[in-house]
DNA sequence: CACAGGTCTCTTTTT
DNA sequence: GAGACCTGTG
């Protein structure tokens, strides 16, 4: 018996078209890794290819850590040879090496976002740009956009057509490239069009690499952009043995310029591509396929195609509203803690999955109060703090003095006097003679003015030469960081900064030498390029231990590739999940972004799905008051145990609460029914039927009724609840019952005519309604004195 | 000039 | 509710 026998026909079909290009459509849970691994098993063993002809890439470092491990078993010897990295390590490696033909340093540094946005400062400065009209991020967003599609600053200056904005962004995008090269670093985007460009620019370097990678396959090739996508295609041109394993259904990062297109036009770049669909799922019941499956089917754009199993119906899926956030948490933990007890799972059986970083919180809240240990994976990164990033703007500018955003973050801090005015001196200086801000530190005998700041100038100077030759002298990068926090006190800093939170953080710094130890340990030749790179590269998701006896918390993106036993996907509501954004907008793409989403988390499940919603949720500072889920409803009811609250036009004899998912929502119910404004608004089903494409959205309560010191904790909050519900009791006269309209409601005003209701928050005495009137745009208005009309 | 405090804004997901 | 940013004060 050989290994391949464990392959399905489908599989084996993948598993043994090696020469030419090949689509595999992989749904969730199909074995693609294993059909992906026993491919290249095959390639070694059968088709006597070389490892070291063969690349893989994967989408995140943990999937390629798996891949390689799981190729280790299966071709043993010679597997080392295979290079089975993400892009962005691929591109790494070839830009190590060859990026000096681009003008740039082999030694470059990787910006994170936070540096990009540092470097878009100083652009706007610079440039006068307002940054009232322009926001940073939002001319980040429009330049990394532009690279994600391989426009290149000249391009995009071409392209402007007078567009202000876009003239804005151009002269941004030119200067954001010059500082960037200036500083010789690189953001993330540039890595990848970076190697597009040194791969265009010099064919031999190109031929190199087409040699080598004779065999190429990418996973998660939905999540690929347009600069991923010709990288690929211009490494595979010559041999055109290009294998990609996707799942459009699974496409979720759309925002960071995933395009779909990839997939879906896969076929029409490699007309002879042979087409592989993989549906039989290997990991969940029926019943949690059968709603994923109902769920996905109401997107238009995609592959049709439906998973199933042998597995067999398994248990329902359960659905629970609770009536807030902390009661939601509690359900939850009480109902881990209630599984563990009775020994069906244990803690790393589970999954607790959410939307947004920011429900984490009060999950984890409640875990603690129980004693039951969790790990929250993702949120904010250890490497975005603060003191590490100090610690690394250090090592970065010991290793390459031209990080000019490196070396402003720590000329003075700790604080050693250099202040703004000898900064500028020293930026004019190092504009008038085309140095670096280093090399002006270096020169600062010829800088006039100094003054005292001089000599600190000098002694900082000194103490980045120190450091420097330490690390030449030891070559220990946990032996400079080290020296370093002794040599600059950085300890009594930290106390000064805030008393409180030194000891955290210190821990923190500690925490960053043993990785540095760690990487030294694990590496046959570590560097500080080397270790600064990792730094700039993994995430916290690549050192999640999933195998440890804790709950995992996280977001569904970063779940995706995983699967657990028993899943809960919190906050299934209208405005949360859909997100807001994507409920309002007008680009019906967005809202089935979010409902691949759905998908991608329904699919982790194995044997048990539990999807919760809160009526009440505290969101940006305000309880807001959000409908259950559209994906909820889009699952067949028969598939779920659990009260799902019917909607009036709903049909009294459907068992199925998707007949009407497709183009019509009926958000807004459960906010009647929590503002006791019932069921009979006076609306027939015609009229709801007719408004429900526009998604009826949140009322919303204001929290102020609370005690300003409230804390949001449980018992609190049901005071805080009590009283919202004792104003609507006792509510004045004026205070209409409830209003006709809704959020995204059409409504009109006897002087400003028609408009949409963008919000509404409930006060004590009134409604305060948002409205984007047509022609005069947005008004705040109270409802009692603005009668305003639904159409 | 530094800092405390008030105001304003806010989609969200991450290699 | 949190973080960024601005402004007034000592």
């Amino acid at each position: 018996m050989s290994i391949y026998d464990t392959l399905n026909d489908k599989q084996k079909e993948a598993v043994v078209h090696t020469e030419g290009p090949l689509l595999i459509l992989a749904g969730a849970g199909s074995g693609k890794t294993k059909t992906l691994t026993h491919r290249i098993a095959y390639l070694i063993d059968k088709m006597d290819v070389n490892p070291w002809n063969i690349l893989a890439i994967t989408f995140t470092n943990k999937a390629a850590e798996e891949m390689k491990n799981r190729v280790m078993d299966l071709v043993g010897f010679g597997a080392d040879q295979i290079w089975v990295t993400t892009f962005h390590s691929t591109c790494m490696r070839i830009l190590r090496r060859h990026i000096d033909r681009l003008g740039y340093d082999t030694n470059f540094t990787i910006y994170d976002s936070d540096d990009q946005k540092t470097v878009m400062k100083n652009v706007c400065k610079k440039l006068n740009i307002d940054t009232k009209n322009f926001k940073e991020k939002t001319i980040l967003n429009a330049i990394s956009k532009a690279k994600d599609n391989l426009i290149s600053v000249s391009d995009y200056e071409m392209s402007t057509l007078g567009d202000f904005s876009k003239v804005v962004y151009a002269k941004a995008y030119r200067e954001y490239q010059d500082q960037l090269k200036k500083s010789n670093a690189l953001d993330f985007d540039d890595i990848i069009v970076k190697t597009v460009e040194l791969f265009r620019q010099f064919p031999e370097v190109l031929d190199y690499y087409q040699e080598r990678f004779k065999y190429i396959s990418v996973d998660e090739y939905q999540d690929t952009n347009k600069a991923q996508f010709e990288l690929v295609r211009l490494l595979a041109d010559k041999y055109r043995n290009l294998c990609v394993v996707g799942d459009d259904d699974q496409s979720i990062y759309k925002f960071r310029g995933a395009n779909i297109r990839n997939i879906l036009d896969f076929e029409e770049y490699y007309p002879e591509a042979k087409v592989i669909k993989l549906e039989q799922n290997y990991r969940s019941t029926q019943t949690i396929l059968n709603a994923a499956n109902s769920v996905i089917a109401n997107n238009v754009s995609r592959k049709e195609k439906a998973l199933w199993t042998e597995i067999g119906d398994g248990k329902k899926i359960r659905f629970s509203q609770l009536e807030n956030a902390y009661d939601e948490a509690n359900f939850i933990v009480d109902d881990i803690s209630t599984a563990v007890r009775r020994g069906d799972y244990t803690y790393s059986d589970f999954a607790v999955l959410y939307r947004t970083n920011a429900q984490a919180r009060n999950i984890e809240e409640r875990l603690v109060l129980r004693g039951i240990p969790y790990n929250v994976i993702g949120g904010t990164n250890f490497y975005a703090r603060a003191e590490i990033k100090d610690m690394i703007a250090y090592l970065k500018t010991i290793e390459n003095g031209q990080d000019e955003v490196a070396l402003r973050r720590i000329i003075n801090v700790p604080k050693r006097s250099i202040g703004a005015a000898s900064l500028d001196k020293l930026m004019d200086f190092a504009e008038i003679s085309d140095d670096t801000l280093y090399g002006a530190m270096l020169n600062v005998d010829q800088i006039m003015g100094l003054g005292k700041a001089a000599q600190k100038i000098e002694g900082f100077v000194n103490l980045i030469r120190v450091l420097r030759s330490t690390y030449d002298a030891v070559g220990s990068i946990a032996g400079i960081l080290k020296k370093l926090l002794e040599m600059t006190d950085y300890e009594s800093y930290l106390y000064d900064q805030d008393e409180e939170s030194a000891e955290d953080r210190m821990a923190n710094i500690d925490e960053l030498i043993n990785k540095a130890t760690a990487y030294e340990e694990e590496n046959d030749e570590p560097t500080l390029t080397g270790f600064l790179e990792e730094v700039a590269l993994v995430s916290d998701l690549d050192n999640a231990d999933l195998e440890e006896a804790r709950v995992p918390l996280m977001t569904i993106h970063s779940s995706k590739g995983l699967e657990f036993k028993c899943v809960y996907i919190a906050g299934m509501e209208d405005g949360l999940f859909p997100g807001y954004g994507a409920v309002m907008s007008d680009d019906r793409e967005e809202l089935e972004e979010e409902r691949r989403l759905a998908y991608v988390g329904i699919t982790r499940a194995r044997e048990q799905l539990i999807l919760t919603c809160a009526k009440m949720r505290m969101m940006r500072g305000e309880t807001q008051i959000n409908p259950i889920s559209r994906f909820v409803k889009e699952i067949p009811r028969n598939l779920i145990d659990g009260y799902i609250p019917k909607s009036k036009y709903e049909r009294e004899d459907s068992e199925y609460s998707y007949d009407y998912g497709r183009n019509t929502s009926d958000a807004g119910i459960s906010s009647y029914d929590v503002r006791r404004s019932s069921y009979d608004s006076g609306l027939s089903s015609y009229d709801v039927r007719k408004s429900a494409a526009e998604p009826r959205l949140t009322a919303r309560l204001k929290s102020a009724s609370a005690p300003a010191s409230v804390k949001p904790y449980y018992s609190d909050q049901i005071k805080q609840l009590n009283s919202i519900s004792g104003i609507q009791k006792g509510m004045p006269a004026a205070k209409l019952d409830s209003l006709e309209y809704s959020t995204g409601d059409k409504v009109t005003h006897k002087k400003f005519g028609t408009g949409t209701v963008l919000s509404i928050v409930s006060e004590t005495r009134d409604y305060k309604v948002t409205v984007d009137f047509d022609a005069y745009g947005k008004k705040i208005m109270y409802a009692s004195f603005a009668k305003l009309e639904k159409l």
